[in-house]
DNA sequence: ACCTGAACACCGTTCAAGT
DNA sequence: ACCTGAACACCGTTCAAGT
């Protein structure tokens, strides 16, 4: 009671851009981006729309925002073991955020204004590559490449229209079911014997992909690691 | 004259739905998905707005079409050769599709009814890799990989905001201004030693990355190629 | 059969006003 | 200083109507 604010509109004390920011979060984790307008938000956080614009200044400025937010999460690839250690660690650290928050896949590198927590990520990043003895052209074969692969392998399994094997049996039936059968034998093998099967765990590919660009990136980049002391 | 349509309210005859698809991507393709709207549509079409409706069914509907339209431009990976240059040539070919159309990326896997070219074309992906001998699980194990590097390199592309190294030296310069100055030291190395550099090509990066993928699943899976006579 | 116009339930955001 | 309410210029789409 003691520290509790005495008496505002909405129901926790005052607005703050993190309460926004945190809601704003949340909602888009649970129901999509699609579904987070202005004016929802500001139902959840007991306010009128308007007052959002204190804190933020226009939707685009709040999105903006959001995915520094998720870079903050990720945070920066620890400075311990070698290159690959620390990429693989950081390329799974992306990876579970953006689990956390499909809806931040294809945003993380679409804003035109990137926050600290953005850059900064990129900057150590980088840093750890060059620091390993990667030069300039190496590090952007290497990023490039972990990145196209980490952000499609997001972008096509936030697409994927299931999430277990049970659903994967139904949404793949729905899929074909407005078409001919046998009109598409490959696919139609490739589903019921690999998709729809008891143990299928697409997540799983991702580690395997992981490894074998990391793998391919030490064999035909630099092979030997540099001093590893980044403090 | 004589072939003409004597006279309807808009210029150019009757309406169809390949004109409205054929508009709707020629408007995504200049001026973005995001100012794609059915009554900006109507406008070029010079119909009004409800007249859409009887050639597609909402907005989802049309946006399905457009991204099927852009698989039947992407077309089949052909028989011949062996499949790493079938592979290549397919992966070359989504790459220059989503260059031609980059509102597609973030589309081609996440629509939920997916149209016959659509399904043509992974059925044929599928079965070429199939008929190398790769195995189910090997065949998931290189699509997966494949597919994530093609839509993940378009995506991270379509989010560069620079086309050009020129603009890439103002824009990097943008991005970095709000900030203090030596805050991002490997960030600003990587920029002006290489992204700003005037023989800077991102696009060559995505060969490249390719290429490593694809040896990768040479060596890492099934060496050999089997019979190849898909007719 | 094919197209139109008015209307509805939404958006993001501006502006003037409240306390 | 912080929040609200009415209003504006948009959306996609329903519905009844025109020819």
């Amino acid at each position: 009671m003691a520290t509790a604010r005495p008496s505002t509109t909405n129901s926790r004390g005052r607005l703050t851009r993190d309460r926004v920011l945190h809601a704003a979060i949340a909602h888009a984790d649970a129901a999509g981006l699609e579904f987070l307008t202005m004016r929802t938000l500001a139902e959840t956080l007991e306010v009128a729309p308007m007052a959002l614009y204190r804190h933020v200044s226009s939707k685009d400025d709040l999105i903006d925002a959001m995915v520094d937010v998720v870079f903050t999460e990720i945070g920066v690839p620890g400075g311990g073991g070698d290159w690959k250690t620390s990429m693989r660690r950081r390329a799974v650290a992306v990876r579970q955020a953006l689990t956390r928050h499909p809806w931040a896949v294809g945003l993380l590198e679409a804003r035109r204004r990137p926050g600290p927590a953005n850059l900064r990520h990129h900057d150590a990043v980088i840093g750890r590559l060059r620091a390993a003895g990667f030069d300039v052209i190496e590090t952007a074969h290497a990023y490039s490449l972990l990145d196209s692969y980490i952000y499609g392998f997001a972008l096509t399994k936030a697409d994927l229209p299931f999430d277990g094997s049970e659903q994967a049996g139904a949404m793949a039936g729905a899929m074909l079911s407005p078409f001919p059968a046998n009109e598409y034998p490959n696919l139609v093998e490739f589903l019921s014997e690999h998709v729809m099967t008891p143990g299928y765990d697409y997540e799983a590919e991702f580690e395997f992909g992981l490894d074998v660009l990391l793998d391919a990136l030490e064999q035909g980049l630099r092979p030997p690691d540099r001093i590893v002391s980044l403090r």
